[in-house]
RNA sequence: GUCCCUAUCGUCUAGCCUGGCCCAGGACACCGCCCUUUCACGGCGGCGACGGGGGUUCGAAUCCCCCUGGGGACGCCA
């Protein structure tokens, strides 16, 4: 085991979405490939927002991702007394002090900062004062100003550098008592020895203040790796306008989890031209100096591309067992039906999700099929009377229905009819499957069987007009 | 507004560090052709980019500067 240490650190207040499943994907790859430590944490210092059902929804589609971690979950509500003490320490040390100012007057002076195109920062009104009111008050970090800069080396980015003046006294306890996010994350990252922080790029802005923080802490400062954002295709911040950014949302529309880990991965990462990345591909080849440095779009095309790749070329059970559940949920008693794998086989070179698959799969199932209007009029005509007499007598005389006896079949058919394979496939086509579309006409006859292929030739005839 | 990041086809990107092999390669999407019993798959081909301006250099997508565009942050959210 090496000593590398990362984590994933969402806060519950929602989904696993998109942009976090990458973090967590990149984190997860680091720690594989490197024999290092995965660390889950959930930041759920704001009690208030933070839910066990998203806990749950987090947990759920990490798992569904593959994403393993090797330490936690760790809950920061259960550690409240560790950062207590942290806050008592800085402040017994005169490196954070109390402030009564209110949220109404701080509002204020950021407007006023605001409109007079000042950055708004906090002006240090309470920073020296001796007295103690009896008032409701925060904890402020007394941001250090013996170095007029802090300059962090980003493993993505390169060198990133701040101006102290650029900063203020950021507020590390509530009113209510409960620390901020910016002091618990230094905190437990430091308590827990990560040593590389992999993140959103949305925190580049944070880093300078928690870096200082460390220091006053006395921690060592981990490396950091922020990953660029996550765009729509309007080039803004990906968003549920976008389309689905949940995870597994992508789940319930049928997608795989290699699918969406290749697409992600591929977001803003690169290996040459290469596109197809098994799990263990990305273990061996992933790496921070490949990912690019600019926010990349969320392409829902290729998603789909990879996925129909991933179905394209999986395994038979697998497929069968993941297509079950969409078929049931269409209604449909797969027990009364073909084997599932064959049903797959037939479907998985045109199916892009599961969700076309198991529409694709719903005429192999029950003793009947409804025919498409459209279908029925222009191919079950009374002139394919006399065809679909003579397919029936072919096929019943057909001992078993595999391609080779069945192209047999059809031969005399033609022979007898004087029709092209064409004219004869495609009524048949709607007499079996009710609609002009389907897998090849041999292989619908050898899933559904002599019985059934039968029974729906004879059905057709039936309602020929 | 201020600060930080960033910039190759519509999109994801290779190339950039170590200038010439690049009148820029791959993938998705799109278009055409072929294959074909339908729908697909597949094969072949096409469309399509170095944001702009200055430098440096014999030579710049590659190095430097400015501009512009895009993103992010500026919270008693994380």
């Amino acid at each position: 085991m090496s000593d590398l240490r990362v984590r994933f650190a969402p806060s519950p207040t929602g989904y696993l979405h998109i942009g976090g499943a990458r973090t967590a994907l990149f984190n997860y790859l680091l720690a594989r490939q490197q024999d290092g430590t995965f660390v889950l944490r959930i930041e759920d210092t704001d009690v208030e927002r933070s839910t066990q059902e998203s806990v749950d929804a987090i947990l759920q589609a990490m798992d569904w991702l593959g994403l393993a971690c090797d330490e936690g979950p760790f809950y920061q509500s259960d550690r409240f007394d560790v950062y207590r003490r942290k806050i008592q320490q800085l402040i017994d040390e005169g490196k954070a002090y109390r402030c009564y100012c209110t949220p109404e007057e701080l509002e204020a002076k950021r407007e006023a900062a605001m409109k007079e195109g000042r950055k708004p920062k906090y002006d240090g009104t309470c920073r020296n004062r001796s007295d103690q009111p009896d008032a409701p008050s925060v904890v402020r970090f007394k941001l250090p100003h013996d170095r007029e800069e802090t300059t962090f080396v980003d493993r993505i980015k390169g060198p990133i550098t701040f101006r102290h003046d650029e900063l203020d006294d950021l507020i590390i306890q509530r009113t209510d008592g409960t620390p901020t996010y910016n002091f618990v994350v230094v905190v437990d990252d430091a308590e827990m020895n990560i040593n590389l922080v992999i993140r959103g790029d949305d925190h580049v802005n944070n880093t300078p203040r928690q870096i200082l923080l460390y220091e006053a802490l006395g921690y060592p400062v981990p490396e950091f790796a922020h990953v660029p954002m996550i765009l729509g295709s309007d080039k803004k911040r990906l968003s549920k306008r976008h389309g689905a950014t949940s995870v597994m949302a992508y789940q319930e529309m049928g997608y795989l989890p290699e699918s969406m880990v290749n697409y992600l991965v591929r977001l803003g990462w690169s290996y040459g031209d290469e596109e197809i990345f098994s799990m263990a591909d990305l273990i061996e080849k992933f790496s921070l100096e490949n990912v690019g440095r600019a926010a990349g779009v969320f392409n829902p095309e290729k998603l789909l591309w990879l996925n129909s790749h991933y179905i394209k070329t999986g395994d038979l059970d697998r497929l069968a067992g993941l297509l079950q559940p969409f078929l049931e949920k269409k209604g449909i008693d797969v027990a009364n039906g073909p084997d599932l794998k064959a049903v797959v086989k037939t479907l998985q070179e045109r199916s892009a999700t599961l969700v076309e698959m198991a529409d694709g799969a719903v005429f192999y199932f029950g003793e009947t099929v409804d025919y498409d209007e459209k279908a029925k009029t222009k191919f079950l005509k009374n002139d394919q009377r006399e065809l679909f007499e003579i397919l029936l007598a072919q096929l019943e005389a057909c001992e078993s229905f595999d391609e080779a006896s069945l192209e047999t079949a059809f031969a005399g058919v033609m022979e007898s009819t004087g029709l092209k394979f064409g004219k004869i496939a495609q009524p048949l086509r709607v007499a079996l499957t009710g609609g002009t579309a389907s897998p090849s006409i041999y292989q619908v006859l050898e899933v559904l069987g002599k019985e059934t292929s039968l029974g729906r030739i004879k059905r057709a005839l039936e309602v020929l007009a």
